[in-house]
DNA sequence: CGCTGCTTTGAAGCCCTTCAAACCAGGTGG
DNA sequence: CCACCTGGTTTGAAGGGCTTCAAAGCAGCG
């Protein structure tokens, strides 16, 4: 059921088989959402974290004018939310953009692994630190890259975040979300990131069409985007 | 020493005595450095972070033409860089604005304190998901917000910084930074934040002149930016 | 007292937004 | 089986916020 959880962390650390065993006595209820569920309110008290096992997730926040801004999104093996461990009530509200599974992993076994197995503590705080870098690179994003990158630099990450659970190849993958969601993603409007997504499917480097990334061009792509995936630590030799 | 640093902390949860001395102790050098000493380069291999005891410094990332974005800033108290325990490199770049002092925290004692103290790890954990709320908030501004309110916002949110360690009033704080290094923390170029501030002076809410933040009217501040300090975390009853 | 780094101001232009409307596909009910 | 509805996509036209380019002003310092 973790399955691409652990794939996710063993692309970073090596877990051992006690560890694994922690993370899966750890694992309580798994829950349906469907697209479009907010499932986490900011504010609200939480006392489990969840891991996604299926669909897309996003975590974001509403500004008064009716405005959001999605900060991250998540993909099959992430933790939605790991760091409401600490935090215990979150900033941001989560909610699912694609059906989602996702399982329940409440924060007194969290305690319990902080407390009997500080390795793999420490693996899951390198993982909420990696939320945080990609939060960075999204910054860059926002701050700097135009448009036309800016949405380049998404697909990009995306393939290589999802090609570590299994779920990408160099040619696409499946991302069922609408261009609003991905215009809440990157700042724009969406009739702005429309416009964007035909350049890019006439420069042939990517096409985004009916709930599929399909990738013409990776390296074109990439070097249009300045993409470069150290952000993503997926170096386990330096670790 | 680290004393602007327990009152970060204590802010937000209860450190005991004994936890306090863990932390005094795994203090190591201290270290000078002038403005403008890029101190730690993306990349770099690390085995002990910063804590900072005076001085603003930076996280940044720079792209290829040149253009750089800082993804945070921080003020005595802060560690600039606890994450790169888990992390052991950077994805981004660490430098100092102003001259500042810092004293290094070796990994090995870090470690430590993970597998001898798991409350205090859990603390430390809680500081590196606070950057990360913080980053959020700054895609927020980057991706949603306009020049005035984005401007308008980071300054409030350095008045609560700040006020936390003892270093700010209602009335404003010690700022002593560029208008060029204003402008890379809010993806702008330093010739409009000139005239973002030109406004938000003109509309006698706050105003940055020689290296100070002078709040007019904090609540105006608050209300142009839409300022929620909730992001900060600082009610401690919650946790 | 001139150099240097930072700030300030002006003019022109562009990237992205705003507003509006048409188009399209899939699902539902008459 | 088609008309209708709904959510999402696409396109056009106009406008504005921020950038770019250029240059002047200013303060601190050797």
């Amino acid at each position: 059921m973790i399955d691409k959880h652990l794939m996710k962390l063993r692309a970073r650390d090596d877990i051992s088989a006690e560890e694994e065993q922690a993370l899966r006595d750890a694992a309580g209820e798994v829950i349906h959402y469907p697209a479009n569920r907010t499932f986490i309110t900011a504010g609200q008290e939480l006392s489990c974290s969840t891991l996604l096992l299926d669909g897309i997730i996003a975590r974001y926040k509403d500004l008064s004018d009716g405005q959001r801004q999605i900060t991250e999104l998540h993909v099959a093996g992430d933790f939605a939310d790991l760091h409401s461990f600490t935090l215990k009530h979150l900033d941001h509200s989560v909610m699912a953009l694609t059906p989602a599974r996702i399982v329940q992993v409440p924060h007194e076994k969290l305690k319990d692994i902080t407390e009997r197995h500080p390795h793999l503590a420490r693996v899951l705080w390198f993982s909420t630190n990696l939320d945080a870098a990609i939060h960075r690179e999204w910054e860059v994003s926002l701050g700097r890259r135009n448009a036309l990158q800016r949405t380049a630099h998404i697909f990009c990450e995306l393939q290589v975040r999802l090609g570590i659970v299994g779920l990408a190849s160099e040619q696409g993958y499946a991302l069922p979300i609408t261009q609003v969601d991905l215009a809440e993603c990157l700042g724009l409007t969406s009739v702005h990131v429309n416009r964007v997504l035909k350049e890019l499917r006439e420069r042939a480097l990517v096409e985004f069409r009916s709930g599929r990334v399909t990738i013409t061009d990776l390296a074109g792509l990439r070097s249009l985007a300045e993409f470069d995936p150290a952000y993503l630590y997926l170096d386990k030799r330096r670790r």
